[in-house]
RNA sequence: GGCCCCUUCGUCUAGCGGUCUAGGACGUCGCCCUUUCACGGCGAAAACACGGGUUCGAGUCCCGUAGGGGUCACCA
């Protein structure tokens, strides 16, 4: 019936993925560290599904999330797939639990309803901000009286739950990566709001009661939740539990500092994966940012990793994602850990294997008189970056300079926004694309035939992208942009005013 | 802006008061090897953000300043 003190039992950490769009370096990332903590020490590693966002969650999202995982080889002892002692693994599958704790919470005066509207706190916040106020609730349903609160529920007035914080004195967050906790005040803790309108948990409610139910004894995740830190502690007060090691790492970056993100920089495994780099070699390299260096190899196995993982080694300054060294240490991969017969295998498996072929296939046998003729053809669809120069772009090209930058730039932000990735998809960005630019659709379309394929004809255009899948295309138009010049600030804003003026036949 | 986190070569980092005229790796550049390219070998340039303390002595400890980042949602 007792639990032993979280320091005397097994360790068990997880990844709580969010199925929200593509398998993300910076998952793998904190993944890794998770996964390596957990065998350094005996435990056990866990995956769990944290799909309570219901616009965003996907289940093809997922699907991948789960790919990426495995194709690294972070194997996960429980898991939305392989099931487990503390199932369901999936969030949105123990919706009943966390009405529970949070009814709990709400006998207990630990918690309250309230009705305030969107419109009624975004005023509010406002407000706040004018007046140089940090923008927290006001407390307005705090306190409610019981009869206030039935008739509003009885007059079907959709409301929201919020944890009840403390009005005085900090919150001492002790950090596994930190020599000294880290102390917020308990005023800066806004009244978060655990369930929402729609009876679905908030991470935080959701998080707080997985992690101590699936007993997770370290919580190894991004330097995003500190701020959010409190609130966690706080829960596992309220219910009474003892509250996992937290350790929070620095996050991955972008050239410029900011946090890594797909708008400058590839952040999709399957990118990397479709890049031709290995699984072996990726996982090397994030382990990198845990490992200290000194002077040995910095070519180490998985096994290796695990055996000299310390939390202590992760320096505290934001790592920039810098690829450099992942190509090293990929080619090395290639020409030292296997043998002719070897490599020819990991090609076979990387782009040479049916499920990638069968498409291209398709595209290509009613184009090519001889089988020879396949090469030049879908080249494309076997390499990174394209051999092309800015000539290459405006080969027969009815656009001006400006309007192809526009084209590709414009087309950037679209296809980030596509949510099914499919052939009609495709085709919608570029046709609507065409009616912004006040292009033919057939002008329109050679621009993309030049930076996608490197030629003004190929096989058919909205196929080859859709298997191309959204990282490489993204790459390609990138690249574009760089031959035929990045847009400027001030362009960016104009185009993007541009795309949001409301059109008779609007897309989407 | 409030709060919080962070700060050694371009990048990843070693360094945990004296051994630092700051070490390694990637990248860059040069030379060598070589029918090309790559690999490999050798070598070079390249950093302690700044200002105050503490100390016999500071990259290492403390305090400021500056800079960067995160966060302030019915997203995670």
């Amino acid at each position: 019936m007792s639990t032993p003190p979280i320091g005397q039992r097994p360790v068990r950490t997880r990844i709580a993925p969010s199925p929200t769009g593509d398998p993300h370096v910076g998952t793998a990332y904190i993944a890794l560290m998770n996964y390596c903590f957990a065998k350094k020490h005996g435990g056990e590693f866990i995956l769990r599904i944290e799909d309570t966002d219901q616009v965003r969650s996907t289940p093809e999202s997922e699907a991948q999330i789960l790919a990426a995982l495995r194709w690294l080889g972070l194997d996960w002892a429980e898991g939305p797939d392989v099931g487990g002692p503390h199932g369901p693994y999936r969030q949105s599958e123990r919706s009943a639990i966390y009405t529970e704790k949070c009814d709990q919470l709400l006998n207990e005066g630990k918690a309250f309803r309230c009705f305030c509207t969107a419109e009624r706190l975004d005023a509010m916040r406002k407000a706040q901000m004018a007046a140089k106020m940090p923008p927290r609730y006001d407390g307005t349903c705090e306190h409610l009286t019981d009869s206030d609160i039935a008739a509003q529920m009885a007059a079907g007035t959709p409301s929201v739950i919020r944890m009840k914080v403390p009005t005085d004195g900090v919150c001492i967050i002790p950090d596994a990566i930190r020599d000294e906790p880290i102390e917020i005040e308990w005023t800066k803790v806004d009244a978060q709001i655990l369930m929402k309108s729609d009876g679905l948990p908030t991470y935080h409610l959701a998080n707080v009661v997985d992690d101590h139910l699936m007993g997770i004894t370290h919580v190894i995740r991004g330097e995003e939740w500190i701020s959010s830190a409190p609130k966690h502690l706080l829960l596992y007060d309220y219910f009474g539990w003892e509250a996992p090691a937290l350790a929070h790492l620095p996050l991955l970056r972008n050239a410029d500092k900011s946090k890594l993100s797909k708008r400058k920089n590839p952040t999709s495994i399957l990118y990397y994966q479709r890049a031709g780099y290995l699984p072996e070699a990726v996982v090397n390299f994030l382990g990198l940012f845990a490992k200290s260096s000194g002077e040995a190899d910095e070519m180490t196995t998985l096994a290796e990793l695990i055996d000299q993982f310390d939390l202590k080694n992760i320096s505290l300054g934001g790592p920039v994602f810098d690829t450099a060294k992942l190509d090293w240490l990929n080619a090395r991969y290639i020409r030292e850990t296997m043998d002719v017969a070897g490599f020819a295998r990991r090609v076979q498996e990387w782009a040479l294997n049916a499920e990638y072929l069968m498409p291209i296939a398709e595209m290509a046998q009613h184009r090519i008189q001889r089988m020879s003729d396949l090469g030049n053809l879908v080249s494309f669809f076997f390499t990174n970056r394209l051999d092309i120069t800015a000539d290459t772009l405006r080969d027969g090209v009815k656009l001006t300079d400006e309007q192809a930058r526009q084209a590709y730039q414009m087309g950037l932000w679209q296809f980030d926004k596509l949510i099914v990735w499919d052939k009609p998809a495709v085709e919608g960005v570029l046709r609507d694309l065409s009616e912004v630019l006040g292009v033919k659709f057939k002008d329109l379309i050679r621009v993309y035939y030049l930076a996608i394929t490197g030629s003004p004809t190929s096989v058919p255009l909205f196929d080859s992208i859709v298997h191309l899948g959204r990282d490489i295309l993204r790459e390609r138009l990138r690249h574009a942009l760089e031959l035929l010049g990045q847009p400027t600030a001030k362009e960016q804003k104009l185009w993007q005013a541009q795309l949001d003026a409301p059109r008779p036949t609007a897309g989407e």
